[in-house]
DNA sequence: CTTGACTCCGTACAGAGCTACGGGATTACA
DNA sequence: TGTAATCCCGTAGCTCTGTACGGAGTCAAG
């Protein structure tokens, strides 16, 4: 427990990780991150492992991940699972996917409709308005 | 009031428009639907300019316009006011496009990660899992 | 006139991912 | 040693878009 590498306290943790203090908690509570040992009534202390393994939860989370994805993903953190990691990871990809299409679909009409919207070719009323009246 | 056309009860308005009652409840709340007059302790009847305003909101909302954005589109709604829509929508439309780039960025990198995760080079460890602890 | 379906209204809850607050304990620094 | 900053812990709140619930009133069919 004397541990060099266990000198944060989970302000500094936070700070070294870029994280509110009220996220490493709040992710103990969830089970994404372990909480310390605490010396009788004393501070918890965190290190270099604590770190890494919140570096993960962030890097998976800007893959889209949730965070009982991430739990999943922490399940197989020893590397001998790529099969599981492999199907967690096709999951999100299709869900990206889909989520791009729909995103596509939107562009399509809006900027349809600020273009026309702009040049309205002499209509009366707004072309966006009504496209959105009618459909 | 007695159009004949307001004859929609709110069960029958929400069937018509295919939405839940309680949405429209919600909505009329948010002030995006109006309340017609009651009748002496009677029941609220309600005619195509509701179940068009509905449509209104609808079309918006798979835009991506928010309900507080979809406020601002219907105090547009006669038709006269072709630049506000057209900043609204562009707002929108940016915004679309900033989600599209994120999209692509985490599909860019699941896509890599599922291809090396499936093959991996001779590596011990899960590219995936690795990946995820770097970065 | 009873029964059942519907309406009205206020309020509470859902989920995802945090963020804030309050009161007591502990530590760090001058 | 004083005091300011942190820590700990439980709880509550936030955003957004609805959904659900419960009790009372109303309406139509039989
Ligand atoms: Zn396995
Ligand atoms: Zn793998
Ligand atoms: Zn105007
Ligand atoms: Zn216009």
């Amino acid at each position: 427990m004397a541990n060099p590498s266990e000198q944060l306290t989970i302000g500094a943790f936070a700070k070294a990780a870029g994280v509110n203090v009220e996220t490493i908690r709040f992710y103990q509570r969830r089970g994404l991150l372990a909480e310390p040992e605490r010396p009788l009534g004393g501070i918890r202390r965190y290190g270099e492992a604590d770190v890494a393994r919140l570096r993960f939860v962030k890097s998976a989370q800007r893959l889209g991940f949730s965070l009982d994805e991430i739990i999943e993903l922490l399940k197989l953190e020893d590397g001998t699972h790529c099969r599981e990691a492999a199907a967690l990871a096709a999951l999100r990809l299709a869900d990206v996917r889909a989520r791009q299409a729909n995103l596509r679909r939107m562009e399509r009409v809006l900027s349809r409709l600020v273009r026309e919207c702009g040049s309205r070719g002499g209509r009366v009323s707004c072309p966006l308005i009504d496209a959105l009246r009618e459909g």
